[in-house]
DNA sequence: TCTGGGGTCCTAGGACCC
DNA sequence: TCTGGGGTCCTAGGACCC
């Protein structure tokens, strides 16, 4: 097995419950749990109870009477956050952030003037601490799956380092579970098979993974068992997708009250496209019915837009094809999501040619032509193809 | 177990094009 | 008139993660 162990995952402890006990010292030390409705953190004296993430409030409080409940505070974990980043980011260039939570660091060119990986993770813990006031776990190893396992097996508060020559006796006896990319479903259909452990599913062939896994998944977590994870550390690229949503509880909601929650929502999250000068192409419509099934509603734009009446028309649309469905079914929740987001600097103006709708197509296409070339008149000719076309935006052509 | 809110990636069928 | 293979895009759904 080639290289060293270079990649640390870092991954704060408990965080949001964490935040909790560091602004609060009369929560030190006591069970913690954060969010009311369904727990979205528990401190470690929560979780020795048997407290779980995304355990129903209800739950959560029978077994764990004397825990004190509070309310989330997102701004406070998102200062605490990128308090944390900018120690990441001190650290190596190479930081590659996987929630407001965690981070790949690679570390592997900084030996001369920074020390070996372990110097390195033994200061970021104590920056860390001291600067931000929050225990973080460390793991250590030659590849990001094997270092994300060490830190979770390290916590609370750890530092572990999987050498090179120790990475099969640490990985294949721990459970399937333990893979990255392994949930109940997984976990359920490797257990039919009596795959217990890492190493019995590094013991089948890849095709029999694939073929009970899913060709992606299987042969992906196949690679994994058998030590194989060959992708970098990438610097954090921008999202793909962001998305807002509301539950509604079970009572009936007018189509009015849904009109008013989707326009909230798409105000808001058109806001938030617009403050990253970003837009979007994709408009994705979420529900959940009253059986808790869950069902999408998706559009793409002709052209990408963060308009916020363009988004709403769309939304509007989708909410509306589906309003036979939710009559039928009741409604639990509503979301809404933008994706294919992209630069609002890469959108080009509109198409410069006077047009309007008695014009004729040959006399818009010469237009085109004399301002783009012939491949945009060709690309052009297609898009008139399309009943529903009208003149489109620049980004359409060449 | 009566169930939040924010994301990522993969699969699969149909439309449409060459 | 019927037929093929290969590619991309769109839409819907599912599994998973924190």
């Amino acid at each position: 097995m080639r290289g060293e162990a270079t990649v640390l995952h870092a991954d704060l402890d408990a965080f949001y419950a964490s935040v909790e006990q560091r602004d609060a010292p009369e929560l030190r030390g006591r069970p913690v749990i954060v969010g009311g409705g369904v727990v979205l953190a528990a401190s470690y004296e929560a979780k020795a109870r048997g407290v779980r993430t995304a355990m129903g409030g209800r739950q959560a409080r029978d077994l764990c009477p004397d825990a004190v409940v509070v309310p989330p505070r997102m701004d406070a974990y998102s200062a605490a956050s990128r308090a944390v980043f900018t120690i990441f980011r001190d650290t190596t260039p190479l930081v590659e952030g996987l929630s407001i939570d965690e981070a790949f660091l690679e570390v592997g060119g900084l030996r001369r003037i920074a020390g070996t990986p372990e110097e390195i993770a033994v200061r970021l813990r104590e920056r860390v601490r001291v600067e931000v006031g929050l225990a973080i776990s460390v793991g250590i190893a030659r590849t990001k799956f094997l270092a994300k396992v060490a830190s979770a097996v390290s916590k609370p508060d750890g530092l572990l380092i999987v050498e090179p020559g120790r990475e099969e006796a640490f990985l294949l006896p721990l459970p399937v579970e333990r893979l990255w990319g392994v949930g109940a479903v997984t976990a359920e259909k490797l257990h039919r098979l009596g795959i217990r452990t890492v190493g019995e599913l590094a013991e089948l062939e890849a095709a029999t993974a694939e073929r009970l896994l899913g060709r992606a998944t299987g042969a992906h977590l196949h690679a994994l068992a058998r030590l194989r994870d060959p992708r970098p550390v990438v610097a954090t690229q921008r999202r793909g997708a962001i998305g807002s949503q509301r539950a509604l509880g079970s009572r009936p909601r007018s189509a009015e009250e849904l009109d008013l929650i989707l326009t909230q929502l798409v105000d808001r999250l058109a806001r938030r496209l617009r403050d990253g000068d970003r837009v979007c192409r994709t408009v994705v419509l979420r529900l959940r019915y009253a059986d808790f099934a869950k069902a999408t509603r998706s559009r793409n734009l002709r052209s990408s837009s963060g308009r916020t009446a363009v988004l709403l028309t769309v939304a509007r649309e989708l909410l509306a094809g589906a309003q036979p469905e939710i009559d039928e079914r009741g409604i639990t929740l509503i979301g809404v999501s933008l994706s294919q987001l992209g630069r609002a600097a890469d959108l080009q103006p509109e198409l410069p040619i006077d047009w309007d709708d008695g014009m004729r197509l040959d006399t818009a296409l010469d237009a085109v032509r004399d301002r783009f070339g012939a491949t945009s008149v060709a690309r052009a000719t297609q898009l008139g193809r399309d009943p529903g076309w009208s003149p489109p935006l620049l980004p359409e052509f060449e």
